[in-house]
DNA sequence: TGAATATGTAAGCAGTGTCAACATTAAAAA
DNA sequence: TTTTTAATGTTGACACTGCTTACATATTCA
């Protein structure tokens, strides 16, 4: 028995809409299809989200939201231990979770501003970056921590798009020494090393 | 006088694309307003391209030849200064770029290898970077290498992905210390500097 | 209790990707 | 040169999309 009024229905749909997201990317997915997953009218959803952007900005915000979850997981009492983890979760999230991931730092939204939420959920993962590096790094300029930061999350960012193209390859090219494809599988094999050795420069 | 058949449609609807996707991004761009914009029928498109991915691939692939030539395009005497070149001229390819560039490297067409002339357009670039900064490093190991230069590559396209943030940012954030936007900023100031000392931190 | 508000539905517009059927022309074969 | 064929264009249509307007039902609170 199910009444005229959903009860949750704007939590609801943003949780669809991040599985079918992930599902089939961001373009794919449709408010419509969106609405009749959720067992709704095709115009239920545009009285919680009046434009598609606006529902991007939600599932891009859940997508921040789980990255800081993931890369806060664990805090080993070892400082660089706890980096080198978040190093491995962010890229680790960027490659599994592809196409949330490419709603977050894509131009489907561009302007963060526009979305408070979004722009908190954002900023609390650079955060947790900044705070757990200004903690190990031995030089406390901060200055020099927080350009070290965007050094840091720039190169995870770019290792993870890199990444993710190594995904779809099919297994022969990753011999081939005349691709970037051979250097980024092994690079994905031991991602552990990786991040150790571009954390442990920067001291 | 216009007559039945156009000649070369095919690359005259590729550049026309090519304008559009970068004016209002990809996911604004219709087959039918391209056809429209190019004066051509609706269906016209689909005797060159079977589908819109084809499509995509076709701007993707543009958009690689593009970049190979902005970083391609002066080879002074000294290596390390071409280096330091191509690293600045990759980036601001993609903020300039910064909806192509989306194409290129977002999920719209995940397998390159399904068409041979973006994989070729998109190893040439990679290419590049690899036989210049094999000139360039005094390690001449073939696995640092090609390892280094998928750092550096990861290193300018995680940094695209972060500046373009930055462009869209209202000013009075720059100024707020903790966002990553202050950061952002003053790499962006001196962006000549900044890839001075990644290339320089390989040797 | 009743009015205002929040939240749902139905119908419809203009625009979309794609396909099938048909028209025109350039290129290849006779 | 003539004829056939293949390439390249157009028209019309289908199912789908974002979004708006008008209407229906339930909830909140004065």
């Amino acid at each position: 028995m199910k009444s005229y009024h959903h009860g949750n229905l704007k939590q609801e749909l943003i949780d669809c809409a991040c599985k079918m997201c992930e599902r089939d990317g961001y373009t794919k997915l449709s408010i419509r299809s969106l609405a009749k997953e959720s067992n709704v009218s095709q115009t239920a959803p545009y009285r919680h989200f009046k434009t598609k952007e606006d529902l991007y900005a939600e599932i891009a915000k859940e997508g921040f939201n789980k990255l800081y979850k993931a890369i806060s997981k664990v805090k080993s009492k070892n400082i660089e231990e706890s980096l080198i983890f978040l190093g491995e979760e962010y890229v680790a999230f960027g490659v599994k979770n592809a196409n949330t991931y490419d709603l977050m730092f894509g131009t489907a939204v561009t302007d963060f501003t526009k979305y408070p939420h979004l722009f908190q959920a954002a900023n609390q993962t650079y955060h947790h970056l900044l705070s757990l590096f200004t903690e190990y790094s031995s030089n406390k300029d901060s200055e020099f921590i927080s350009e070290t930061c965007i050094d840091l999350w720039a190169k995870m960012h770019g290792l993870v798009g890199l990444l993710r193209k190594l995904e779809v390859v099919p297994s022969k090219l990753l011999d081939m020494p005349d691709t970037p494809f051979m250097a980024l599988n092994s690079i994905n094999n031991d991602l552990n090393s990786y991040i150790k050795k571009f954390i442990r420069a920067t001291q």
